[in-house]
RNA sequence: GUCCCGUUCGUCUAGCCCGGCCUAGGACACUGGGUUUUCAUCCCAGCGACAGGGGUUCGAAUCCCCUACGGGACGCCA
């Protein structure tokens, strides 16, 4: 059963055909994820389906994508090359993946970016190898639960792409997905480490007991008398980091002592009976991991292969250490509201730690997967970056074709009230395909393109001084007015000519008249192409507006 | 404090595992030029790093050790 969105319906699916270019398709590296899903392009992206990746938020993104302008039409958009890249991978022989990872948040805040990441590369994990992505909640902690956060994991993943083969929604045989349902599980292996004899009573908490020689202490961090263990150091074989030994020496506790569960514990069991085979987190785990391993030693099980993700670091500006739901940039959602495109933000979080090293740094969800390698990860903690996100996004933006690039930006405006409904599709493409190569972010295109879709639109006081101050600018309208009202065709190149056979005449050079003419049109100083603009405009808008820009002067 | 991890331009990184091709490459940012003109694009150029010290070696960003610095963990939070 698929998860409940699919990575295909993202707007950035065009870019697939670069993935399937003949220099791509000679890598000899198999994407096995490819394999089971390139021969079903559209398929994955249902007609009408609801496509999240558009940015729209929550509930509101319900409207299905128009005939022929939503994920249907992307995917045909890219189904050419679809064909070619299934065809590569059919001569490869299928073979399904025991790679089995998890993604286990805890529904106690906001999901940042961190979660996001940790998420991401377990998943790409899992479609490079045709594994399975588990998702599973961490509700083990009644006190800080909130059902609106768990909400938000869901959202927040689908947002970005990432479906989930097991858990909440997904279904699956190992589950109930949800630790707060799986009380029996830790029962029965409560009670076989109990039967082993791994554990003790003591102020009615369950403790899991080390092996090794014991002895008490006074511990200077808390501030106590502690007993200590010598235990047999832990041997961690870190994917990402190689070997590294780490010795427990405190027993610690399975069950508090109002009943429930610990972390450790029930980290250790679920990733045991959902048969997870690499467990990749974040390296404030690292530490955690050899009462891990112990735990899994106990309980008869061999443990899985770990891989330590280095930390996203807050800004130096913002203070010290590792960056914080608080932070600036650090909300998934933060993006969302902001109309990122879910692709770029998947694109720049795949590269805090990681990197395809070769030198690309915009790339599509299908070369990601393809290049995709734990090995390849960072040791070294990582920085998040607002420029750098944004130049993704820009470059993202620029790569689609006019279609998805006005299929994402209508909602924008018509949320922002710029853009009516109705508004012909044709007409829309017209004016965005002048908006797209200068707007960094879909945030921006309102204020942008304001001027296009209604003749209400705010003047910048401080470019109006700036122009009446210098020139003769009544003289120049009325020079160019007349000029223009008798031109035909009213085109670009026409313009052109115009203005070129405007300047012979007055002895005045090209341009002007360009930025009077801009300002009076637009109401701002700069803008799409200037002869362009004029086009889309139309000569009966030109012609008014100038006008009534004359008169106020 | 104890244990663990890390350290290449301001930032993300390539190179490091398998020493010479590295006078250390790319990108973002920044600075300066250019552009269908001075603020949302684009083009060009510039700036800019192997944390420090010892080894090993003919040769080290690459291997080893020490120091410094940064980070994480040390909860009946996850």
């Amino acid at each position: 059963m698929k998860s409940p969105t699919s990575w295909a319906s993202s707007p950035a699916r065009p870019f697939l055909c670069a993935a399937t270019s003949p220099a791509r398709s000679r890598s000899s590296s198999i994407c096995s994820w490819m394999r089971g899903r390139a021969s079903c392009p559209v398929s994955c992206a249902p007609a009408g389906s609801e496509c999240v990746s558009r940015g729209a938020r929550g509930a509101s993104s319900t409207t299905p994508a128009p005939e022929g302008t939503g994920p249907v039409r992307l995917t045909f958009g890219g189904l050419c090359g679809w064909l070619a890249f299934a065809r590569t991978l059919a001569t490869v022989e299928r073979m399904d993946s025991p790679v089995r990872v998890r993604f286990a948040p805890s529904p106690t805040g906001f999901f940042h970016i961190g979660s996001a990441r940790t998420a991401l590369f377990n998943w790409l994990f899992a479609r490079h190898h045709g594994g399975t992505f588990i998702l599973r909640i961490e509700d083990t902690d009644k006190e800080r639960n909130s059902p609106e956060f768990l909400n938000l994991i869901y959202e927040s993943l689908r947002w970005l792409g990432m479906d989930w083969d097991e858990g909440p929604f997904a279904g699956g045989d190992r589950g109930p997905y949800l630790q707060s349902e799986r009380s029996p599980i830790y029962q029965a292996h409560l009670e076989q480490l109990k039967s082993a004899g791994r554990t003790y009573e003591k102020d009615g908490a369950t403790f899991f007991r080390l092996e090794g020689e014991r002895y008490t202490e006074f511990d200077t961090y808390l501030n106590a008398e502690v007993e200590k263990v010598r235990a047999a150091p832990v041997l961690i074989d870190d994917v990402i980091r190689g070997p590294v030994e780490r010795a427990e020496e405190r027993d610690f506790v399975l069950v508090r002592a109002n009943g429930e569960p610990t972390f450790h514990f029930v980290n250790v069991v679920d990733d045991l009976t959902m048969g997870i085979t690499h467990v990749i987190r974040g390296e404030d785990h690292l530490s955690n991991t050899s009462k891990h391993i112990e735990l899994f030693r106990a309980l008869g099980a061999t443990p899985p292969r770990f891989a330590h993700l280095p930390l996203i670091l807050k800004d130096p500006a913002a203070g010290k250490g590792k960056m914080s739901k608080r932070d600036k940039g650090a909300l998934i959602e933060e993006y969302r509201q902001r109309h990122f495109l879910p692709a770029a933000v998947r694109n720049f979080i795949a590269l805090l730690g990681w990197s395809p090293k070769n030198d690309q740094e915009v790339l599509d969800i299908g070369e990601i997967i393809e290049r995709f390698r734990l090995e390849d990860i960072q040791k070294s903690p990582a920085r998040f970056d607002e420029k750098k996100m944004a130049h993704i996004n820009f470059e993202h933006l620029k790569a689609l074709p006019i279609e998805s690039y006005a299929w994402c930006a209508r909602p924008v405006l018509t949320e922002s009230g710029v853009l009516p409904e109705s508004a012909d599709e044709t007409q829309l493409q017209q004016v965005l395909s002048l908006c797209q190569p200068k707007v960094d972010n879909l945030e921006n295109l309102p204020s942008f393109s304001r001027y296009f879709f209604s003749d209400d639109y705010p003047e910048d006081p401080s470019v109006r001084e700036r122009l009446l101050k210098k020139g003769e600018p009544k003289q120049l309208l009325d020079e160019l007015i007349p000029a223009l009202e008798e031109l035909e065709p009213w085109t670009a190149p026409a313009l052109d000519d115009a203005f070129a056979a405007l300047a012979g005449k007055t002895n005045r050079k090209v341009h002007a008249w360009w930025p009077l003419c801009r300002f009076g049109v637009s109401g701002v100083g700069g803008g799409p192409d200037f002869l362009p603009m004029l086009e889309v405009l139309g000569k009966p808008t030109v012609v008014t507006r100038l006008r009534r820009f004359r008169d106020t002067l």
